[in-house]
DNA sequence: ATGGTCGCAAGGCGA
């Protein structure tokens, strides 16, 4: 079983490069995040006629999740627990059944940029509210997989130039405290479990040539639980797709389990 | 030191 995640900064923009991607990568199940369009605004045609489910949580302008799926799933659901009022789209699960049942969480973790202030600390509550469900969830045992843009640079070693980082919401020390206890409940962050070397990442900004100088940073992680841990086969950055054309200021990585 | 680039959607916010 395939797993990507993808930030696509807004489906509009990206009609062509997906469709490209999709069937150069051939993933079972890709979460996307920013898709910054409504529902009903999501062109779920173009991908079931690729042969995937498609299911949103969309909000209009703005963030926006979704799972793409080859394979059948069940037990769908939106949103994160822990808000009423938070109306931000930036959570959706569901189980997919391969030849085991994998839970799957995309998720769209708030930037909380500038920091200090309002936005900052709605991440930090935003992630704790992914914690709780995180301890809910491994009470299952089930495979566990959170994938998605985490807006969190875990290490100096994730960044090209961390130094300008510092006082950015992506490497504050509180988020990355914050990344550490997910991984302290038992999580994998699975690519670096696979990689250990420096100057990989999965973001470059489109300003001042940062592709070009490659300046990036690595911010979309896969954090799996034990059970999934033990299935994984394979991590790949789909670096290549940022010197297309049109390109997100994202790149997909991708699972591979066996499952 | 500043602004620099995109996307959405139609002005300015978010990243």
């Amino acid at each position: 079983m395939k797993i990507a995640t993808f930030n696509i900064n807004g489906i509009k923009a990206r009609i062509e490069a997906l469709p490209a991607w999709l069937t150069a990568a051939q993933p079972d199940v890709v979460c996307l995040q920013e898709i910054k369009s409504v529902d009903e605004g999501f062109p779920r045609g173009l991908f079931e006629d690729m042969g995937y489910r498609v299911e949103t949580h969309g909000q209009k302008s703005f963030n926006g999740v979704a799972i793409l799926s080859k394979l059948p799933l069940e037990d769908v659901t939106r949103g994160l627990a822990g808000d009423d009022s938070d109306e931000q789209a930036r959570w959706i699960e569901a189980t997919v059944i391969g030849t085991r049942a994998v839970r799957v969480c995309g998720l769209y973790l708030p930037n909380g940029n500038p920091a200090p202030g309002p936005k900052y600390d709605y991440k930090l509550a935003w992630m704790e509210r992914m914690r709780a469900r995180v301890i809910e969830l491994l009470a299952t045992e089930e495979p566990l997989v959170f994938c998605g843009d985490y807006n969190v640079i875990p290490q100096a070693m994730d960044a090209a130039k961390p130094e300008v980082w510092l006082n950015d919401a992506l490497y504050l020390p509180q988020s990355r405290e914050a990344f550490r206890r997910l991984l302290h409940l038992g999580l994998t962050d699975a690519f670096r479990a696979r990689n250990p070397s420096p100057g990989q990442y999965t973001f470059w900004d489109y300003q001042a040539g940062a592709w070009e100088r490659n300046n990036g940073i690595r911010i979309d992680h896969h954090l799996l639980s034990a059970q999934a841990a033990d299935l994984l086969r394979d991590v790949q950055i789909d670096k290549q797709v940022r010197a297309g054309d049109k390109p997100s200021d994202h790149v997909p990585i991708w699972i591979s389990l066996d499952a």
